[in-house]
DNA sequence: GCAAAAGTGTTAACTGTACACCCATGT
DNA sequence: ACATGGGTGTACAGTTAACACTTTTGC
């Protein structure tokens, strides 16, 4: 309709990338973050994440940068949040920004740089632009993927005990779970695989835990919630 | 890094408005689209949408342009579905695109102009660019969402009849559902609340049917799937 | 009365929670 | 022996699918 030109947009990724650390004694669900040397937002946290290159998909780029800071193996898991494009969101210059999230293994540790930081989502500091929505949309997407979905294997370790699994849910859905349902869900869904192994008991005794692993590495629906289905399907 | 400029994008907003139509016989769930008369993609059918203005949201702008063809007071339900970046989606320029999933009620019959049409989702014609995509996940996501939430209310008229009802969901979930079994997962639920009316037989007679409203008209989590659930949490 | 459509009752299968109880180990 | 933690058995409640049966209407 008017003659003006179509305007154009920075457009960039951001990684809201989680990951279960047990640094200091109880392990916490965490996200990665950079704190800011420079305004706007100086001091505060902001997610990892740059500019959108020419050819490149937007994927792509949340790969890209995330490489830069992090081996990208280590990550098990990352699918599209959503997109945010607030005028005011970046107070420098329009920017319309879309959200990935990314899971870690627990036995991951990989170096960062000094300003960079796993910050506990239960108790955020202050966070840049709306990256703390970001973080938010994040942790729900996984919680509620937890409870229908494998997810979890992108989470875990490759090998665990079920008080490990279980320490694990209970950081990643912000409540304790009990070891004993937890298993008998899992095996029922076929999530479970016993690898034989045993894990020896610590100093206070208590029966050596038996170890598995996970039976896909790569993201199922092992609980379609479908009510209403069709006409003769079970499950 | 790099002293080159960080590249802008054309940004548009899609529609994957969705209702369903009863025109000839059985009802089938739709999707508004338009013929195009011009290349790229000359005669294929595309989705409703347009570029981002710039001081708005990508959400401001698909409500901005679905509102020139349909009235928007007639969308009861509407969604961020997500958002496609393939370099090569639009032939002539680089555009990235975010989807929106919206729903009509099956009472509106908003006139549309010659070039538009209701396109049954299970036959679909060709779609130009990457719409055919964003269909399939709009549909996907509002199939899933029937089953958990009360979305049906954003479907349905204001007031209706068990086998109206019955008719909507086998449309929309592409197959056969019995009103007995809906009738009581909804009412269950507390998503039905009874008008008190009732629908007078056909020619062919039958017991009048009692008539019913959804009875929020907003979305709800129903049926919260979340398996491993707080302890001591019922529901 | 009879066909048609709506509505109710009942059963069976499945899932997840809670909790009691048994097992294997270190000290 | 006993404390500790892992693992199993079992009962119960909630949900849904399937289908037989009853009710209310038009003709």
């Amino acid at each position: 309709m008017s003659s003006e030109a179509v305007p154009r947009f920075r457009h960039e990724a951001l990684g809201v990338i989680l990951q279960v650390r047990g640094d200091a004694g109880e392990p916490r669900l965490c996200v990665l973050a950079w704190q800011r040397p420079r305004d706007p937002f100086a001091g505060l946290w902001a997610l990892p994440g740059g500019p959108v290159e020419r050819g490149e998909t937007i994927e792509q780029c949340i790969r890209r940068e995330v490489e830069t800071r992090l081996d990208l193996a280590a990550m098990a898991h990352m699918e599209q949040l959503r997109t945010y494009s607030r005028p005011d969101r970046d107070p420098m210059q329009r920017t319309i920004g879309t959200a990935y999230l990314g899971l870690v293994p627990a036995d991951v540790d990989a170096p960062l740089p000094e300003t960079a930081g796993w910050l506990p989502v239960g108790r955020l500091p202050g966070m840049a632009f709306d990256h703390a929505e970001m973080v938010g949309d994040g942790v729900a997407r996984m919680r509620a993927k937890l409870s229908y979905t494998n997810l979890a294997f992108a989470l875990a370790p490759a090998r665990f005990t079920m008080a490990t699994l279980r320490d694990l849910y209970s950081a990643a859905l912000g409540y304790e779970v009990e070891a004993t349902n937890l298993q008998r869900v899992l095996t029922r869904r076929g999530q479970l695989t016993p690898t034989g192994e045993r894990h020896p008991s610590g100093r206070s005794g208590g029966r050596p835990a038996a170890v598995f692993r996970f039976a896909a590495r790569s993201l199922e629906i092992t609980d379609p919630f479908a009510t209403l289905r069709p006409h003769g399907d079970p499950s």
